[in-house]
This record gives structure tokens, C-alpha cells and sequence, in this order.
DNA sequence: TTGTAGGCGTTATCAA
DNA sequence: TTGATAACGCCTACAA
């Protein structure tokens, strides 16, 4: 194979009869003998179909627009050879690549990483790739992977959060692209949103309590974000039925068990009888439920504990903890679904869809 | 902002004072008043450095080809504008982009994700950026995503996990591009490897329900791909010590506790008395204490358990999983190393590394 | 050490 | 409905 002129690659000359051979050659996906094999152009598609390059463009970007027989003798040409668009040729020249930029803020997150799965079951068939970043609850960090967006020209951005910091949005709304936050209800969502609302599952989890007839409850969670939303909810629900919550657990990370366990042992160290604690998500819920029992407590007997997130743990232990739940994957799957329409131009009547909280009943309560 | 003469942006004239002004107005990151802001260029750094746009490249891509007072004047302007290279046009010009895929067989898998981390925590500051790709442990998955690479043409390819179709082997080596496996230690890895023996996993289990005086042994896990390797080093430490094998469950599925329970339950219904049992992974290994210790159990007094995987879930149990320990973050950071050194020309002397195996005792066995 | 020329593969625009 | 032309932004090769 030939080098190229700046030695990059295979020589690219006008069309002959060999390059037609070579193509031919080329059983679809396979590499050469020569080792590395260059990617099939879009000249060289045009050249078997007898058409010229910007043809081949439309027959894949707009299919419509081309004649029958022509797009038909493309589209096979293609499939046999096995052509695939370089996507950074296309994102320079047209301005947009067909990544779809998926930020989470904790990779280790079971339900995060479902969302993202279930973005990408929508998005994948239809050409786009996700690429995954990881804010790690962090607003610096969250501020520069925003930053490095405008390079990057995504074809969208997907958050499983809400963007909180103004500039953040500012320069997200700036990208002229769409942008979907999820997992909250915020008043004023960027521009697309699948979310639920914290504060009624919080104060879903009251009303699940006060149901089952405890008094004394508490919270464990963060005091910001998302855990300040369901506190919230969670006082109202106590206040309207006449629940006291005995004390609200502040923790810093909400990543592990092992801060579920500290927090509860705190808990139930510090404050007068409780008997009902709800966690702000289901891994703090699971430490609290194993160090109560570490404890000696019976569940629900003396203590009853109350998750939030419908994470894989909350189904294992024993007993199997309730939680307010969210299908996550159904949230991703809604996510990406909202996507596609925007992308292929159709405005969504409802940028913001929003997803019923259900109380999943276990034995922990 | 005028429009370029084709629509996609702004105009891009040759230099004015106005060039200057509108970069100068820019605050670095900050969205135009006018919305989308236009990403700034390399002619524009140039001009503002008083620089050909060869020059300013050159500063950032081969600082040390660049005289002293030009490359600090030309730095500072980019650091001062925000500046940052347009990935696909370079990835276009010169052949490779500055993505790194990574691909796992579960983007659920917690360790999966750790090594990622690890490995992006090394990467993204020299400005590389993951993409994360999940195999979901199908081979035509795996066969469609290798495909894609040729076109998205990334700096590097990683895997949690080994290549087994030759196929897909000779795809990626067709690449010519640094392809880093993991997590096994094949006789013949495609490139690089950051790698340890699932073997001596199993063998180390073997041992230690040996030391630990069980002698009536089991296994539960999968018997293909590194089920069936740890599999076979926790038979040959079994025959060693003299212990006994009276049950192997296979499982098709290792993803979930649910697995683990089934399969202990099974195994405890099927075989005649048990002293200990090991499980593929951690997973598993939770499913089935969780089950044991539903139907009553003493552990370690009846049975004793013991994991593969070093995951957070082992630790949170009650007891404590032992396992066979693998540091996953580790696993990543040295990845990721390895292929930086490759990235930078340079040619690692042992492009295999192996990371020890060591078993974690906590209180399951 | 710096700059000039030109092309990477695709698609927007405009003309036929 | 199709094609010719040019440009997206950067970097390789080569010249000065």
C-alpha cells in the first residue's frame, strides 16, 4: 500500500479500476494482510455506485432526498463494504458530532449507570454514541468537563442531576444543543427534563410511616442537593401527620455503607428512642439496616429503616429493605428517547416528562 | 456575530483589530452575550501571540520545539482565552483523536468501574479523554464496538477483560494503536496486559480452606472465561491439599446476589454435606452468605464462604467476606500508565504487568 | 526556530 | 434530483 503524501496513510489518488478491487476485497470489517487497513472514504462508496461523494452523504443523512434506485445501490454498496462515516470529518465539517455526552455524578452508582445504559439502548441504534464523564459531586470538576464541551461539540448532553451553578447553565444553554437534566424537578430546567420530585418522595415516606404507625422517626442524608429535597418533603409529610422527627443525621459522602452504619450508630447513640429512620438513599439505608442488626435491633421490631433509590442491595438483604423507588433504566430510556426527538429536529411537546415515585414495601418496615 | 459564508457560524476573516477585541471580550468559558458563543480558534491565539498558527500548535502539542519567550507568551494567551484545541479537527488531520476506549464487560460491575477510574485519573490530565463502551459480555456486541473504533480512530483501546475471538484480535491489532487487556494473564496478550492469574485465585482458595481445616469443598460460578480458570486453579490447590470437590454449580448468570442465592440453595439441596464453598465473585459470594444465613446457618460455624472480586459488598456483610482480593483502581492506574508511555513514544520494557492476588481474610471463613 | 503550502473526509451552499 | 465547489480547524511535510 502505497504512503501517503505527509505519510499518513494510503495513498488517496483519483479513481481506477483498482481501487474498485481493493474495495472488493475488503470483506466488511475485516483488515488487510498489510496489517493496518485505512477506513473505506466516502469518494470511494461514490465510485462504486457511479455517483459522486456528496450523493452518498445525502443517501445516508437524508434518504429522502435521493432517487429510489440510486439510494438503494448506495445503501447496499455500503452495507457490503461496511463503510462507516469518519465522525470527525463530519463533526468539523457540519459543526456537531454524534456524541451524546452523559455526565453522572458517581460512576459506582448502580441507578446512575442504569440511566445511562438505558440512554444508550435508545440512542446506539440511531447512529450516536455515548461517552460517559464523571462529575463526582464535584462543581469544579462539573465546570470543567462543561468547559471542554464546546471542543468536543456533542450532539447532546445528558445529566442524571440538575445543573445548579449559573454559569454552568449559562454555558450549557450556550452550546445550542439539546440538554436534558434528570432524577429532580427543579422550577426551571435548562431545557429538557425527566425527573420525579424529591420532596414528594420524601413526604411519601412520612405518610408510609405515620401508615405504619411510628411516631419518632428520622432522617439520614445530606443537608444539599438532592437529600435537601427529600428532607424537606420528608418534614412536611412528618408535620401533616403528625410525626416527630427526633433528628436529622447529617453525612458528608453518601457513597458507601460503611456511612450508613457510622451514621446510624450516631444516631441511635445520640438521639432519645427512634423508631423509624429514613435514608436518603438505599446504600446509606443498607449500612444503617446492617448495623442495626449488628446492634441486635429486630427489624421492623424495634427499628424500621426506609430507603430511597430502588438499587439492587435494597432487594438482598434480609430483611428486604422498603424504599421509595425509581426505575432507573426507564428514566434513561425516557432520557434518550426525549433526545432522539430533538435530534432529529421534532419539537417535544413536553420537554419535561415526569416519572411516578412508588413505595416499594419490604420487610424493613 | 455575522455568518460564515456557509451558515454554520460566524464569519472567519483575516485578522482586524476587532478579532482581537472580540477574543479580548471573551471571558474565558463564558458564553457570549449573544448566546452560543463560537469556540475560539488557532489563527486567533496566533494573531493575538503576533505567530503563524503552526507556531502556536507547536506550543502545545511539542512545547521544546518552541523558543522560550514565544511559548510562554503563546501559553498564557491560551490560558488567559479559554482556548483548547478542536478534537476533530486534529483527530481528522493527523489520524488519531485524543479518545481512549475503554470497554467493560458490566458497566455495572463495581470493579469494572474502579479500574476505569483509576485509569482516567492517570489519562484525562495529559488530555486524554474515556470513552466508556460496555461489552455486556456478548461477543457480537464486542465484534460491533470493535468495528466502530476504526472510524472514531482513538488514541487507545482498553478492556476490562481479554479478547478471545481472533477476529476481533486481528481488528484491534489492525488498529496500530495501543491495545492494553486486563484482568487475566493470557499466554499471548494482543498488546499490552495488566494482568493477574485467575488461576492462582482459585488456587489460593483452595489453599486457604486447606489451612483453614475444611475439607468437603464446593464451587459456584460460571465455566467459561475466568469462572472456568479460577475454577481450574481451585481444583489443582484442592487435589494438592487433599481436599474434596463434592459440588461445582454452575451459574449462567454472575451479575446479580439473586444468582448467588439460587445457586447456594441449590447446592445445599443437591449435595451431601458442605464445609465451605467458593464463589466466582463477590457478588455470588454476598447471594449466597446472604442465603445461608437466611436458612439459618451459623457462618462460619456450618459453612464458610469465600469471594473473588475485592468488592465494597464484602466488606459491608456481616460477616465480612473473605476473598480473593484484586485492587481495581490499581488495576486502572497502571493501565493507564501503560498506555501513556506508549502514547508518548516511549516503549515500556514489560508491556505485561502483573498484579498480585491476595487473599482478604474477614470473618466468613 | 519559524513559516508556507496543502490536505485529512465530510457536508453546506449554490448552480444546473 | 444531482453535482461542483469550497470550507470546517488543524497539523504533516517541507522550505527558509
Amino acid at each position: 500500500m502505497a504512503a501517503r503524501k505527509d505519510g499518513t496513510g494510503a495513498a488517496r489518488r483519483p479513481p481506477t479500476i483498482d481501487d474498485v478491487v481493493r474495495v472488493r476485497a475488503a470483506d466488511p470489517g475485516g483488515a488487510g494482510a498489510d496489517g493496518t487497513q485505512q477506513p473505506m472514504r466516502i469518494v470511494e462508496i461514490a465510485w462504486l455506485a457511479g455517483v459522486s461523494p456528496i450523493t452518498v452523504s445525502r443517501a445516508l443523512r437524508h434518504p429522502e432526498k435521493v432517487a429510489e434506485d440510486k439510494r438503494r445501490r448506495i445503501l447496499e454498496i455500503v452495507e457490503r463494504t461496511g463503510y462507516a462515516t469518519n465522525p470527525h470529518a463530519r463533526a468539523l465539517r457540519s459543526g456537531r458530532s454524534n456524541i451524546v455526552a452523559a455526565f453522572v455524578s458517581n460512576i459506582q452508582s448502580q441507578q446512575f449507570c442504569l440511566a445511562v445504559q438505558g440512554c444508550g439502548e435508545i440512542l446506539e441504534p440511531h447512529g450516536y454514541q455515548l461517552m460517559i464523564g464523571q462529575t463526582s459531586y464535584s462543581y469544579a470538576k462539573e465546570t470543567t468537563m462543561i468547559r471542554s464541551l464546546r471542543e468536543m461539540r456533542p450532539a447532546a448532553v445528558m445529566f442524571t442531576g440538575v445543573i445548579e451553578i449559573e454559569e454552568n447553565r449559562r454555558a450549557l444553554r450556550a452550546l445550542g444543543i439539546p440538554i436534558l437534566e434528570s432524577w429532580a424537578y427543579p422550577r426551571d430546567p435548562i431545557d429538557m427534563l425527566v425527573g420525579f420530585s424529591n420532596i414528594d418522595g420524601g413526604r411519601l415516606a412520612a405518610e408510609h410511616f405515620a401508615e405504619c404507625g411510628y411516631r419518632r422517626v428520622a432522617y439520614i442524608g445530606r443537608r444539599s442537593g438532592r437529600g435537601a429535597l427529600r428532607l424537606s418533603g420528608f418534614r412536611e409529610g412528618a408535620r401533616a401527620a403528625g410525626l416527630e422527627i427526633v433528628a436529622e443525621r447529617t453525612v458528608d459522602s453518601v457513597g458507601s455503607m460503611a456511612d450508613g452504619r457510622a451514621a446510624l450508630a450516631a444516631l441511635l447513640d445520640g438521639a432519645g428512642p427512634v423508631e423509624a429512620v429514613f435514608c436518603a438513599n438505599d446504600i446509606l439505608a443498607a449500612g444503617a439496616l446492617l448495623e442495626a442488626r449488628r446492634l441486635g435491633r429486630r427489624l421492623p421490631g424495634d427499628l424500621a429503616i426506609l430507603g430511597f433509590g430502588h438499587s439492587d442491595v435494597a432487594e438482598e438483604l434480609s430483611p428486604g429493605l422498603t424504599t421509595v423507588g425509581v426505575d432507573s433504566r426507564d428514566i434513561g430510556r425516557r432520557a434518550g428517547a426525549l433526545i432522539l426527538q430533538r435530534l432529529r429536529g421534532e419539537t417535544p411537546e413536553a420537554p419535561t416528562d415526569i416519572v411516578d415515585l412508588t413505595l416499594v414495601r419490604r420487610g424493613s418496615t
